[in-house]
DNA sequence: CTCAGTGCAAAGGATTTGCATGCCG
DNA sequence: CGGCATGCAAATCCTTTGCACTGAG
């Protein structure tokens, strides 16, 4: 076996990012979870290199086509258990299947623009402005109704520019 | 108190505010399906009436917990109607249920409190300041991706007064 | 009178789970 | 080695749908 799994021509595209930035990923997510006393087993190991190779939250069919040996049963039990960790959030918003993604220790604070046609998901980061003035009035209404905040999310639902450009 | 229990009388009014909410609403709503072309049965204004009479976003098993005499068929296919006449909206974060609640025509634009433990979820408005640098933001980010923007959403995840004081 | 709405029951589809086996620690 | 993770398949649960009947316009 070779060290590293085909991919593309290495004279066209070395990606020497992503190897990177999947290294990363995997020492926290191991670190993360041994203090939790979980294992990273290869199934898990496997997800999260899905997970790092979409750069958009993903759902379930989306990553079993990334990779169809991974049983569902598998795929569905560690997004599960990666949620419980809070290495993994789950978004409900969107369409029919549940999207996934990484939650904030490994990824930076964003928000979601969401295609009502397709249920595509991007990810998007404010000014820090805009996001303070949020939390503001988000604690302030919180406050008044006896709610413990957690964090917020905000959505922008529209067309993607290729649903758009369908219509 | 009196002896004697009463029946809703055609004729009086007893409880002037509810009543006069519901009716304000079903007039709303009865306009506005008029419009469409689509009958407003008495199915769907037991619907209409369930919905007023929570306050807040409600999921099927609370609507029928409020009139067990509706079938769930009949609901889910009337709130899908209504959800696609526009009058009502449908919240899929939050739970295991979807949760519905009245469309911006017939409740003004606000956001959402939502209990990550119970999937309770409560309606919040905010200043014009702080929709207005959202909305600034959101259509800022959407112009990045080619996205047509609708409408935005704000969620505030936490712990509602309920769950908060049973930990 | 006609066609959409209703109620019942059964189907559909995303997600979860039981159980025997394999692997991590 | 012991217990948790895995894979397969079957079960579960929310939601949708087919069909015959009723009611609104």
């Amino acid at each position: 076996m070779s060290t590293t799994p085909r991919r593309q021509d290495p004279d066209m595209d070395p990606a020497p990012r992503i190897s990177a930035r999947s290294a990363a990923v995997h020492d926290r997510v191991q670190e993360h979870l041994a203090d939790l006393d979980q294992r990273y087993t290869s199934g898990r190991r496997r997800l999260i290199e899905l997970l790092v190779a979409t750069s958009r939250p993903a759902s379930l069919p989306e990553l079993l086509e990334l990779d169809p040996s991974i049983p569902q049963s598998s795929l569905y039990r560690n997004l599960d258990m990666l949620e419980r960790t809070g290495l993994v959030r789950r978004l409900t918003t969107g369409g029919e299947h549940a999207r996934f993604e990484f939650a904030e220790p490994l990824l930076a604070h964003h928000h979601h623009l969401i295609c009502v046609s397709c249920g595509l998901i991007e990810d998007v980061t404010f000014a820090d402005a805009v996001e303070t003035a949020v939390d503001d009035a988000l604690h302030e209404a919180a406050l008044d109704y006896g709610f413990e905040p957690l964090h917020h999310s905000i959505d922008l639902h529209g067309h993607c520019s290729d649903c758009a450009a369908q219509n």
